[in-house]
Order: structure tokens, then C-alpha cells, then sequence
DNA sequence: GTGAAAGCGCTAACAA
DNA sequence: TTGTTAGCGCTTTCAC
């Protein structure tokens, strides 16, 4: 059965109190009785019981961390390195999934959370239910772009995609390419529309035709982008060398399919680029040329502005921070 | 601030005991009245306190999950399944990496996981640590197989490995390849190795000559696999024809990518063949034929058995549960 | 510098 | 069927 500080007064021939005063060492104690405690818990092998600490402080030492899907290799890398920040605090971390979609988003930070968590890291979330958040005063980061003006006390942390997503366009430039595909995700991807955004702008500010940029959005995964991208080389012609950038490396995968399959040769006669820098696409033939999406950055700045926000209470922290993205040219372009 | 019953419990004009049996349901209560605390309690947006609960009936309605790495594909994968059975319940998942270190894992397991957690799950521990966790009498159950008898409150869930490379086995010798490689992991990687004996087995057993099978054990990532395979194929005559086993996909990726280099053609020169099937051993070309590690099932089974013992009690549910694993045939072999 | 005691919110045994 | 009450293990005033 576990020792309790009742166990260690009562062998140390002490009050409950000083052993609590040790324990959170709050309070001067005279040096040899404090030696002779901590011996005694050592030997008993004694744990705070965390249960009754939190009815008593009130708090949990548990952090939520809320991710649409740990099986993808850009969140699970975030999820990984929040993981590592937060495991060398004193506090925990309580995993919820929320398959990207809102309402399991709303249902966690709604009932799930009041008591049982002192902080929540959203990983992108779907924009609209943010908001959900505000209702209760409890610390939130936001690994994603602020999407309304709240006074809650959330932070945000992002990567600047629109400026990765011209540094792919200036690429595409600097090589010779004159006519250009950019394929981003559903309507609603917030992201993934600020890369179209940033790609667009970059080419149309360079002198490029808008005829010579097409927009796609379709669902975004390796099918999706395939039949995309078979569609679009009907009757294609080299000698106008198409630039494809699929904004993410997941559908650059199923976009690189296609050509492939119809004998034209990446980089040769049409070139494809990414966004995210997955573990995976380095092993991509020819190597994925993408933007990297830090999310190595991502998961550390969210995991030490949230230990902040705890430590030192409401709006101290940093309200926004946002992350380079660099641009990794391998052979796709 | 955040109702208790004590407030749901004036507002209603009944005592505290009320509210809390209609709480927890254990005892009748008169249905008019009841339905009046349940009305208030909405009313109030009341949520029970955990801390509070946790502390009186000792339990924290918590299960630790300790996996290597996140990051790792099939871990994911098995975590996301643990997560979606475990969320159903009235139960929370708490992340923990062990980093596959030893050290890391008997940390996790010594001081952190008292008081804190009703149940462990660990996910391929490293096997020599298991004993751990039978200092405390937490229900745990091990993805992974037994490797000492243990009177402690474990359960086994894993994959049949040996068989699953058997079958790799017989698929080369169908397709009349002569001269073998199976390539496993560290030493110590017990999953490995296992997977080597099932391959090594089927094949003598089918009239191999020892000396047509050579094994090997090395870094098992993309990088170590490479320049190993690079080595084997100095000098290489494909008329006997050779066919290489990874014992994973990742280091199948890694093998795959020598002869690629050398001008040998997969399947026409040499076969190649993986274990695990993670996500993106499909979009390898040629796609990568592999047995299917059962992830899926791997970590509902476990979630599961975890459930059931800490409803049932100690030794109720199942010891051990072997899953099949089942051959995936694409274009490699 | 140390101890006594109250009380965090809840459950369960017991009384009514 | 409902209410009274003790107590889970801990922190924290407030006396001494």
C-alpha cells in the first residue's frame, strides 16, 4: 500500500506540515529534520498522491494536446517535439484526436476539458470553432493563424506559408518555366490557401500572365491530385514547360504519379513541387523539391509558450510567432 | 467560477448526497427530482471534478501509453487506434516517448506512473524491461511478445512474425528465386528477429541450401540498409536470381534504392520485399510487396484488453492474443 | 521553525 | 428514498 505524508510524519516523528513544507520546499526547515524526511520518503518510496494536490491547488499538470491526426507525419513530428518540451516540465500531456472535424473539436474543448486540463495546444484546427476556446479562461495555443480577434488568452503559432510558397514560385522562375499549376486543397484548408496565396502573388508580381496560372482545389491526398494532374496533361506541350506546385507533399506524390505515367520525365519536361517536407519525401524519385514546414520549430515554440502562459499567468506570453519556412530543392524542379 | 455539487445541490433544495447519486446512478432516485438536478446541472454547465472524484475512489480514469516514437509510422498507427477505443470510454490517454531506451522506459514506469495512471500500455518495449512493471500491480498490457514469465497483471498483444515472413518465404520460392538475403535489425530487436527466423525456417525447410542464405544485422534505416545491399551486389550474377528480405519497410526502401543505382531492375534482376506495410510502402516504385504488420488491429485488441481489465479485474481478461499477419503482394518480388 | 486544523469536491456507509 | 457525515491526501493559514 502507498505511504502518504502521514506515513512519513508519523516515522519521523514530525508534523503532516513540515513534511508538506519539504515536499514543496516553501518553507525554511531546519536542515537535519528536512535530511531525515526525504530519507524516510526515499526509503518508503513515497509519491505525492497528484489527485489530492490538484483538488487542492487546483490544478492538474496535465496538458491537452488536441491533433486532427497522429498518423500524419507532419503532425506526429509536431506532436513529437511538444512531447519532448512538455515531458521535461512537471506536466503531462493528455492526447485527444479530433480527425479534423470540427464537431469532435468543439465536443473535446467543450466538455472534456474544464477541469481535468490547465493548458491546450490546438493543432490546426479547423478556423471557425477556434472560438470555442474563448469561452473558458483556460490557456490555449494555437499551432495555426489567428482567424478572428478574440481577447481570449490564446497564442498562436505558425509558419509563414505564404512567403514559402514564393520562394517554390521564384524557383520555378529562376528555371525557366512559363506556364503554371498550383493545386491547393478543399475551399476551406486555411493553410494550404495561403500557399496558393503566396505562390500566385509571387509569379503575377514577377510579370507572369494570369492565362499562364491555373488554380485547382481538390480533395488532398494521393488520388485526388493524381487524376488532377492526368486531366491536365491531355495534349500537353513541353516546349511550354508547366511548374506544378502541390500544396502538400502528400498530393505532390500523386501529382509526380501522373506524368510518370504518361513518359514525361521530372524535372525534363515538367516539374512538380511540394510543401511540408515529409520525412517520406526525400525518398520520392526524383527527390521532392518543397518548402520545409518546421514543424520541429512548430511543436517547441507552441510546448514552451504554453509552460509561459502557466508559469506566468494570463498575457505574458508571446501572442504571435511566426516561423520561417525554408525551401528544400531536390530534383523535382 | 466552476459549480460543485454543493451549489447544484442548494439550488435544487436537496442534499449533496442526492446530487451525487444521481451522479454516479448507483442508487434510485425519484425520477421528478432527478430530472430537476439533471435540469440544474445543465442549467449551471455543471462538470464533476476529477480531482475531487479521483481522490475519494481512487482512480484517475487515465491510461499511460508509452511508445518509442511517435514519429515511426506503425506506432502512429497503432497509437491512433489505442485512442479511438480508449476515447469511448470514460478514459484518457496520457502520451509518454520512451525514445526505445530502456532507461527511459523504466523511468516512465518507476516514478511517474503511481499514482497517476490506471492502466499502462507499452508499446514494443525493450523486452529486457518488461519486469518493471510487475513491481506495481497496474493492469499493463504489452504490444509485444512475453519474453519471461511474470505473475504480474500483463497481457500480451502481437503480431505472428514468424509466420508472416514465412510467407514472404514461400512467395520467393514460388517465384523461383535461388539465392536469399534477409536483412533484420540491431541484434536485440527481438520483432526483427523473429521475423528472420520465420524466413529462414520456411526457406530450409523447402530444400534451401544454408549457403544460398546469407543474414545480416544492421542499422535499421533507410541509409544502413542502402550501403549494405550496395556491398551484396559487387559483383552480382542475376541468372541466380537473389531475393532480399527486409524485416522493414523503411529499411526496405533503403535496400530497394541500391539496385536502382547499379541499373538492376526490381523484380526482373532481384527481388526485394519489406515487413510492416507501413502508409507509404505503396507509392514505392515498383510498389513494395510486404507482409502486413497489423497495426490497427494490434491497437484496438490492446485498448481493449486494457478496458476489460480494469472493469473486470485482475486476471480476467485474455493473457495473450496473437493477430495474424497477412501478405501484401505488390511489385517487388 | 514547527504544529494544529480547516477544507478542496466528491463518494459511500450509515441513519433516518 | 433521502440526508448526515466522515474522510480520501494534500496545502495552507494561523498559532505557538
Amino acid at each position: 500500500v502507498r505511504p502518504t505524508i502521514k506515513d512519513i510524519a508519523r516515522m519521523t516523528d514530525v508534523s503532516i506540515a513540515t513534511v508538506s513544507n519539504v515536499i514543496t520546499n516553501k518553507k525554511y526547515v531546519r536542515p537535519e529534520l528536512k535530511k531525515k524526511i526525504q530519507e524516510t520518503m526515499e526509503y518508503l518510496g513515497y509519491e505525492p498522491n497528484m489527485a489530492a494536490r490538484s483538488l487542492k491547488i487546483n490544478k492538474t499538470f496535465k496538458i491537452g494536446v488536441v491533433i486532427p491526426d497522429v498518423t500524419d507525419p507532419l503532425c506526429s513530428e509536431i506532436l513529437k517535439h511538444i512531447e519532448k518540451i512538455i515531458s521535461m516540465s512537471e506536466y503531462q500531456i493528455i492526447l485527444y484526436n479530433s480527425d479534423g472535424k470540427p464537431e469532435k473539436e468543439q465536443q473535446i474543448s467543450e466538455s472534456v476539458l474544464l477541469g481535468i486540463v490547465d493548458g491546450l495546444i490546438l493543432v490546426s484546427p479547423r478556423t471557425e470553432e477556434l472560438l470555442m476556446s474563448c469561452d473558458y479562461q483556460i490557456p490555449t495555443v494555437v499551432i495555426g493563424k489567428p482567424v478572428s480577434e478574440t481577447d481570449a488568452d490564446i497564442s498562436y503559432v505558425y509558419a509563414d506559408n505564404f512567403n514559402g510558397a514564393g520562394q517554390i514560385a521564384s524557383l520555378f522562375l529562376e528555371k525557366g518555366y512559363q506556364n503554371f499549376v498550383c493545386i491547393s486543397g478543399p475551399d476551406d484548408a486555411q493553410t494550404a490557401n495561403e500557399r496558393l496565396d503566396g505562390f500566385q502573388r509571387a509569379l503575377l508580381n514577377n510579370g507572369v500572365e494570369p492565362e499562364d496560372l491555373k488554380t485547382y482545389h481538390t480533395r488532398f491526398d494521393f488520388d485526388g491530385c493524381y487524376s488532377l494532374v492526368i486531366d491536365l496533361l491531355e495534349n500537353y506541350d513541353p516546349s511550354r514547360k508547366k511548374g506544378i506546385f502541390v500544396c502538400s507533399d502528400i498530393g505532390a506524390w500523386g501529382a509526380a504519379e501522373a506524368p510518370k505515367k504518361k513518359g514525361l520525365k521530372i524535372p525534363n519536361d515538367i516539374g512538380i513541387a511540394g510543401f511540408d517536407d515529409n520525412y517520406y519525401s526525400r525518398f520520392l524519385c526524383p527527390g521532392l523539391t518543397t518548402a520545409q514546414n518546421p514543424a520541429k520549430e512548430l511543436g517547441e515554440t507552441a510546448a514552451n509558450v504554453m509552460l509561459n502562459k502557466i508559469k506566468c499567468g494570463e498575457g505574458k506570453a508571446d501572442k504571435t510567432i511566426v516561423l520561417d519556412v525554408k525551401l528544400i530543392e531536390r530534383e523535382s524542379v
